[in-house]
DNA sequence: TGTCATCTGTCATGGGCTGACATAATCTAC
DNA sequence: GTAGATTATGTCAGCCCATGACAGATGACA
């Protein structure tokens, strides 16, 4: 990896340390683009050279967790079924965060914090994770063989346990990773209550 | 109903329209204000005294179902279970736009198209909803006597079941009401079959 | 009709975001 | 290490969304 790229990561990694932290500081709206380019010392056009809004720096994080979590869905072996999949998927992208690097959970923490904290945001983490339930009905889909109305649902099904789960973590000072596992094994537990044997089978 | 407020009505419908039929013309961002306040010959400025945002526009007929929606579940009988509740109250909101004006419903139809078009607006629709939810999600735990894991459970899946009904309406040409209807009731009748008796309970 | 409340248009301003162009930094090959 | 190609960055101009302030127009009401 050559010092270019490395100076971009670097770049990349200090914008949104510092969106984050004035984010939290002062809130989303009341921050400008040019304090965060200020900030990292980097002109306010250089911003949108690695980010293609304000809103996209706030869910940089959240972003690649789910690319994480996509990838880890990937792997899981053919056996299990549609859900069981999905959060296993799940519980190994948190375990690869929980094993990371003491930073990125930091990063990781703040994000969840600035999208609980401005409605703005909270809606762009819904879009984000409309375009990841493409991704994941395509997987459901290739499971069960078909893509029809009950593939969607499990999809959809699995969504809402997401979030369900992850929900009201900082309000119930729960905001540390233990926290969102255990509320996390809470909802999958419902999940394995409340539905039929064999439903998204 | 005096003049003064029955101009307003009218020019905030115009607004709506005019505003509707430009994003499907030309699509939502290659809009603006300026063109849907020519339209319907008003200043920009006054645009923004009848919508806080340009997105504000494009969803005002969705937040208006949902309006709808929310008042129609108030009147259920206390005798329904909380997931019956929810349903009875869909089907009576789509039937009192299915008896309503035809203006009103081809307004919908065209909102629900510009939604689906962009988004942009999509991820607004997802805001709206996450709102919406919060307010549901009281009538669920004030039938259920307690707000736990299970009512935001059940809550989450009214949500997702309501955006799976939706859901590529448009795509498969089952833009009209009745493609609506007849999807809705199939993904109610997936849920009957794929929970467990008494879950919502 | 005259007074008051409210709606509307005009103007000025700030902030998000983009294209164009020139400069500076890095990479590659010699 | 130097020269040229590649890529990143800064500067500048500009569009559009959105908001506050003020003045003029219009409907409400006695």
């Amino acid at each position: 990896m050559g010092l270019r790229e490395r100076k971009k990561a670097k770049t990349r990694v200090a914008l949104i340390d510092a969106a984050l932290d004035l984010f939290l500081a002062q809130g989303y709206e009341a921050t400008t683009i040019d304090q965060i380019a200020a900030a990292v010392d980097v002109s306010p056009r250089t911003f949108f050279r690695y980010f293609g809004s304000k809103e996209e720096v706030a869910l940089a994080p959240a972003a690649d967790a789910q690319d994480v979590f996509l990838s880890e869905l990937h792997v899981r072996p053919a056996s299990e079924s549609p859900f069981a999949a999905l959060a296993q998927a799940m519980r190994g992208a948190v375990a690869l965060l929980r094993e990371g690097e003491p930073e990125d959970r930091q990063r990781f923490i703040k994000a969840r914090q600035v999208v609980e904290a401005s409605p703005m945001i909270f809606a762009g983490q819904m879009r984000l994770m409309m375009a990841n339930e493409q991704r994941i009905l395509e997987e459901v889909a290739r499971r069960r063989g078909v893509d029809d109305l009950r593939s969607q649902f499990v999809t959809a099904t699995f969504t809402s346990t997401i979030r369900v789960g992850f929900e009201n973590c900082t309000l119930e000072e729960l905001s540390d990773l233990d926290g969102m596992t255990q509320r996390l094994e809470e909802t999958f537990a419902l999940v394995d209550e409340v539905m039929a044997p064999g439903w998204d089978g």
